[in-house]
DNA sequence: TCGACTATATCACGTCGTGACATAAAGTGA
DNA sequence: TCACTTTATGTCACGACGTGATATAGTCGA
């Protein structure tokens, strides 16, 4: 899969994948994901089992990640240079939508 | 339907539906929204018919918006006080996404 | 030993955006 | 006037997605 059809595949991306990449930037596991989202969202997002694991099958058929370590009874991702590229697009997006949402905010008071 | 599960139902936001109660901080039409995205997105997110007529009678439906001016060619839509305060909660959430897109941004260089 | 936590996986369900297709009025230039 | 483009709304099938229930099982502290 070329890094064009990904970036449509994957960009806009959802919030859920935005975060489990994010949490790749150190090697985790799929509890540990969820676990990490859970803390620097302050509790707001909780990943069902479900999402995460979905996710990460598909991502890694994609070759956004990658397995980093089969433990017994974990295993363990990292984000792969595409799934970097993906993420570069993505925050670029992030910026775009942040600046609207300033942008039009008064407008909501 | 109440304020609590509007939240629940809109919060976390499709981008699609934010840029669409965003362009209605102004009364518009679905073709108008249409053009008005593609215009402070720089031409990146062109909203499908589809998208725009089914997301605009979804949210007449629920309150989130409601029918300014009802002229031949053109239903004018504007957001309700319930559509604004979804739309707060949504920049609260945009901006702690945007917070973390920072945070972790050198992560992916 | 018993419950809580860790850890992974599958499945049905409802929701969402897309793009094709359809229809039609209004504007534009030859 | 004729053809083309733009404006404008609507429907539908399709694929993709997140959720939460269900299942299974190992670990760890009380």
């Amino acid at each position: 899969m070329d890094i064009q059809k990904m970036l449509k595949k994957y960009v806009p991306m959802t919030e859920t994948a935005f975060y489990i990449l994010l949490s790749l930037t150190e090697p985790r596991h799929g509890y540990g994901i969820v676990k990490h989202v859970e803390e620097i969202t302050a509790g707001r997002l909780k990943l069902g089992s479900g999402t995460v694991y979905g996710t990460l099958m598909k991502m890694q058929k994609d070759g956004v990640i990658t397995v980093f370590a089969d433990e017994q009874r974990k295993t363990v991702y990292e984000i792969t240079e595409a799934g970097k590229e993906l993420m570069k697009a993505e925050i670029v997006r992030i910026k775009e939508v942040h600046r609207n949402a300033i942008a039009f905010e008064e407008g909501f008071k």
